[in-house]
DNA sequence: CTGGCTCCCTGAATGC
DNA sequence: TGCATTCAGGGAGCCA
C-alpha cells in the first residue's frame, strides 16, 4: 500500500515525462475521486494548465500547474500510469488527462485505483490540506532530539501515534512496524515513557527504512501496486509465524489502533516504568 | 487530550 | 463447482 517510498517512487518516475506537458482535457470516470471541486469546474480549470513540477508531500504527490496545484492521495491501492497514444481506458481508472507537448502527440496520465479510496484535489490554496502534516522522516528537522520531546509530550501508543500523519509524515502500516522492531520498541509502548537511547534508536531506524523503501523502489503487497522490491526485506510485516530474524522467536500479528500489527515478542518487550 | 468505531471499496480468501 | 460471506486497509469523521 503506497506509503512515502512508494509514493516517492510513483512522483519520481512520472516527473520526467510530464513536466512541461499540457493538459488539454481531463476524463473523470468516478466522481468521488475528486474531492474538489465538482467535476465541471475540474474540467474547465484544468484545461490548459501547463504542468510546471511534481514532488511528493507525506503521502501526496503534489503536481505544480501554472495557476492550480493538484493534489493526488493514492490511499490504498491507487497508481499513476503513463501511456503514450489514443489508448483506451483500463479497468479502474478513475481519472485521466490527456497531455500535449507542442510538437509531440498525445500522452496521457491516468490515476488508477482498484478500491476507490484514492483522492484528488485541484486548488489554488494546497497549504489547506497540507498544513496540518507532521514534519517530512527524511528532511532536516525531523532529528532525534526532535522525536524524543514529541513523543514524550504526548501519551500514546507509539505505533498509533507514529502513523498520525500529523505528528510524523509519511510513515504508513508497514514501515511503522519495520521501523519498531528494528528499534525494539513494542507497538503498544506508551509515548510519554519512551527513553532517549530509545527515541534515537526509532530516528534512526525510521530514516533507514523508508530510504531502503524507495532504493527498492516501493513494497509491492499482493496485486496492489507493482514494480517495488522492497517486499523481499520485510523482517515482521507479513511474517506472522514466521520466525524472527534476530532471535527466532514467532512473528506476532495483533490489532492495535484497528491495523495489523507485526512484531517479535521477545525483541520489542513493553516497557514499564 | 485519547481511543474506539464506522465508512468508503474491491478482490482474494474462506465457508458451505 | 459455485455461490455467499468475510476481511484488509489509510484516513476522515463522529462519539465517548
Amino acid at each position: 500500500m503506497p506509503e512515502l517510498p512508494e509514493v516517492e517512487t510513483v512522483a519520481r518516475r512520472i516527473e520526467k515525462d510530464v513536466v512541461g506537458k499540457t493538459i488539454v482535457s481531463a476524463d473523470v470516470r468516478w466522481a468521488r475521486t475528486l474531492a474538489t471541486p465538482s467535476v465541471k469546474k475540474f474540467k474547465e480549470q484544468i484545461k490548459g494548465q501547463k504542468i510546471k513540477a511534481v514532488s511528493r508531500r507525506a503521502k501526496y504527490i503534489h503536481i505544480l500547474l501554472e495557476n492550480y496545484n493538484l493534489l493526488i492521495h493514492l490511499r490504498m491501492s491507487g497508481d499513476l500510469l503513463l501511456r503514450t497514444g489514443k489508448i483506451k481506458p483500463e479497468k479502474h481508472d478513475r481519472l485521466i488527462l490527456d497531455l500535449k507537448m507542442p510538437n509531440s502527440g498525445i500522452s496521457q496520465l491516468a490515476f488508477n485505483d482498484t478500491r476507490k479510496f484514492g483522492k484528488v484535489w485541484l486548488t489554488n490554496q494546497p497549504e489547506k490540506f497540507l498544513g496540518k502534516l507532521g514534519p517530512e522522516p527524511l528532511e532536516k528537522d525531523f532529528t532525534p532530539q526532535w522525536l524524543y520531546e514529541n513523543l514524550r509530550k504526548r501519551k500514546r501508543q507509539i505505533k498509533p501515534l507514529l502513523l498520525d500523519q500529523t505528528f510524523l509524515a509519511g510513515v504508513g502500516n508497514i514501515y511503522a512496524d519495520e521501523s519498531l522492531h528494528i528499534a525494539k520498541i513494542h507497538p503498544q509502548a506508551l509515548s510519554n515513557v519512551v527513553t532517549l537511547k530509545q527515541a534515537e534508536a526509532l530516528h534512526e531506524a525510521i530514516v533507514s527504512v523508508l530510504k531502503e523503501g524507495i532504493r527498492r523502489n516501493g513494497a509491492s503487497i499482493d496485486w496492489v501496486y507493482r514494480g517495488g522490491e522492497y517486499q523481499n526485506y520485510f523482517r515482521v510485516y507479513d511474517r506472522e509465524d514466521e520466525a524472527c530474524m534476530v532471535c527466532g522467536t514467532k512473528i506476532k500479528k495483533i490489532i492495535v489502533g484497528q491495523r495489523g500489527t507485526h512484531f517479535c515478542p521477545k525483541c520489542q518487550k513493553v516497557e514499564r516504568k
